[in-house]
DNA sequence: AGCATTCGTTCACTAAAGTTAAGATATGGT
DNA sequence: ACCATATCTTAACTTTAGTGAACGAATGCT
């Protein structure tokens, strides 16, 4: 697992041996079993996640059910938004499968930035590269139908098909259970 | 327009007169009238924008027709996805009104970052910033319908109902013209 | 194994958005 | 002021999504 992360970071800066077994004080892995919800809506939290294995899901309870806006698996981060404006979480993460995280919050993040000024450097372009990647999904989203987007997640993110309950899928395609299935069958037609 | 940078960027760090300086000499300020297109698709550019005054306007072209995806307005930064990626760009920029930006590339950001590691700090977190306002975003996307994403434009944004054309307002919300008009008409019935 | 719960599909019906077209206004350029 | 173009609205029709309900299959629990 820690060379997973450290493989991860390799990609934006190289690390020393110090720097490396700074990382590893800070008791940073911590595993879940499917199932577990890791933040819950009203909980206030300052805590940034990274998957090193497994899937979470964010969702919303809006009158009564569960949206689900977002999946992170292998190499994925989350900053809830409330960790950012320090507020109640809107929101809840959950795992979705035994998964393994690295948990590091604000004060973490500063002290290890304070010692090594370079993991500034790696946060800037890792956010850069995120906000992008999320600008391009959430334009394909706002360009797409419904069934584009189908197709599309079935293009780029084939894995989430197989990993993810349906009626999940379904809203994180911003349609009902209902509408994924008529759609699906709709084009196995064609 | 150079105080209105200076006091955006002392809301997360504080310049000394030196350091004002050094942004001063990279010739940063610049002016566009209402119309004009700063970026276009296919176009190469590792160009952010930073508003000072005015709007500019992402959209793609698709089937001959324009989507916009994003309206940017005073105090608000626009990386495009290619600049990170370094492909050439999916969509256009175009300006919405006569308007003044920073632009900045990747260099000159490299530059200024290395003589002063503080703004690595303050793209860092203006980086986790816009990720977080933008995340809100797709979510209040995803989970609502196009009438509650117009009247969560009407409270969120009423700037943009009066600065921007309606068909554009449309494909901003994700749907066409007429269904704009007819859900406005819609709304003023109840 | 038995039971309850969750999950996916189907159906009938309703509501809303897409599409095509037409007409009315507004806008910009010369 | 004039014309061409862009913009907004309305309407009729088609397609698709939302809703509520029913059913069977799969899953999880004890």
């Amino acid at each position: 697992m820690q060379q997973l992360l450290f493989d991860f970071i390799a990609k934006y800066i190289s690390l020393t041996d110090d720097e490396k077994n700074v990382l590893l004080s800070l008791n940073l892995f911590h595993s879940f079993r499917k199932g577990t919800v890791i933040l819950k809506e009203g909980q206030k939290t300052n805590n940034s996640y990274f998957v090193l294995k497994g899937c979470i899901r964010s969702y919303y309870l809006l009158d009564g059910d569960e949206r689900t806006t977002a999946f992170y698996t292998e190499m994925e981060a989350l900053t809830p938004p409330c960790a950012i404006t320090n507020t109640p979480s809107e929101y809840f993460i959950s795992c979705l499968e035994d998964t393994i995280l690295t948990i590091s919050n604000a004060d973490m993040t500063e002290e290890v930035n304070s010692k090594f000024p370079k993991f500034d450097i790696m946060c800037r372009l890792f956010s850069a590269e995120m906000l992008a990647k999320q600008r391009i999904d959430f334009d394909e989203f706002k360009t797409s139908s419904p069934e584009q987007r189908y197709l599309n997640l079935l293009q780029k993110r084939p894995d989430l098909l197989q990993r993810v309950p349906q009626h999940q899928l379904a809203s994180y395609l911003g349609i009902t259970p209902q509408s994924l299935s008529r759609l699906r069958s709709r084009i196995v037609k064609k």
